[in-house]
DNA sequence: AATAATAAGGTCAAAGAAAGTCAGTCGATC
DNA sequence: GATCGACTGACTTTCTTTGACCTTATTATT
């Protein structure tokens, strides 16, 4: 049996029916299945990356830790793609600040991230003398490339 | 557990609901949580820093004390004036990435924000019919835009 | 008043405690 | 026999904790 098998099933048996998230100590994990410690860094990466639906934090030092945790509902990117189509090639101001706003809803954005999209996209950024035909195309072609540059973001996959 | 968290749990439960300040003795916190007065200086310097919403103050000597500040609009609003004020009318591509990564650098902006706010003055999302000058000033309201939105957004501690 | 003693807090470097990375070994499979 | 997944260990990076030494303020002494 291979050791990894083990240690993901031990994990998703922790995460279990409940709890979407579970912390644990790298190094003890290690060697109560006497493995080296790096060995899970490998199970983490091959078995609980974002594309098969888990997330990881962690922290080192003294109380370091490893979390991890399983997306929940439909994931991010799911949203990310759905939104993508909904954005046609042209977008008012009204319905950016829709489209965000369901983002922020759906925790696919940060408020912090959220309020940086509204202002590329908001009155006072695009206040510049051009037909309201390619302000609207501006601003559809703007937030379609900071949601994908969100999805892109992370993930070395 | 990490004492450190413990101490600040500590000061925030103490800082509280209504309080914005609050003043204490290091050693006498050194001993009650059995550590090394030093480490009380490190909890400040690592959890309540500017960047992190806070400021100190203290005194040495007899009588004397460190008192903890919650601070309301803030140094890091600072760099964000200043940048504003760099940005001028108009802002070429290169320009605007350079300023991105200055804010990354000074942990202004977090990687996904800078991959947003590069997305949005990027040449993808700029690709559209309108002369260069007009290219470059909205790139320049675009960016002021995003950056102001930062700063009058955070601070939700 | 000048000085000495004492009572704080500040700094910094070093040690310790985790976790991360990556290149490379070893089998099994194709 | 080349490739792929599993696995390891040496090295790196990050975060925490401590202690020895420094600076500054107050208080007591002459």
């Amino acid at each position: 049996m291979r050791i990894s098998d083990t240690i993901e099933s031990f994990i998703k048996e922790m995460l279990g029916e409940d709890s979407s998230e579970v912390e644990l100590k790298r190094n003890e994990l290690a060697e109560y299945f006497g493995c080296a410690p790096s060995q899970i860094n490998y199970v983490l990466a091959t078995r609980f990356s974002p594309s098969q639906g888990y997330r990881t934090e962690s922290r080192r030092g003294g109380g370091g830790y490893i979390r991890i945790l399983r997306i929940t509902d439909s994931e991010e990117q799911k949203l990310t793609w759905l939104v993508r189509d909904r954005i046609g090639e042209t977008l008012t101001e009204d319905e950016a600040v829709r489209i965000i706003a369901y983002l922020k809803k759906n925790k696919a954005v940060s408020d912090e991230e959220a309020a940086v999209m509204e202002a590329a996209v908001g009155g006072r950024a695009l206040a510049i003398p051009v037909t309201p035909e390619i302000k609207g195309a501006l601003r559809a072609r703007i937030l379609k490339s900071m949601i994908l540059a969100l999805g892109t973001q992370e993930n070395p996959e």
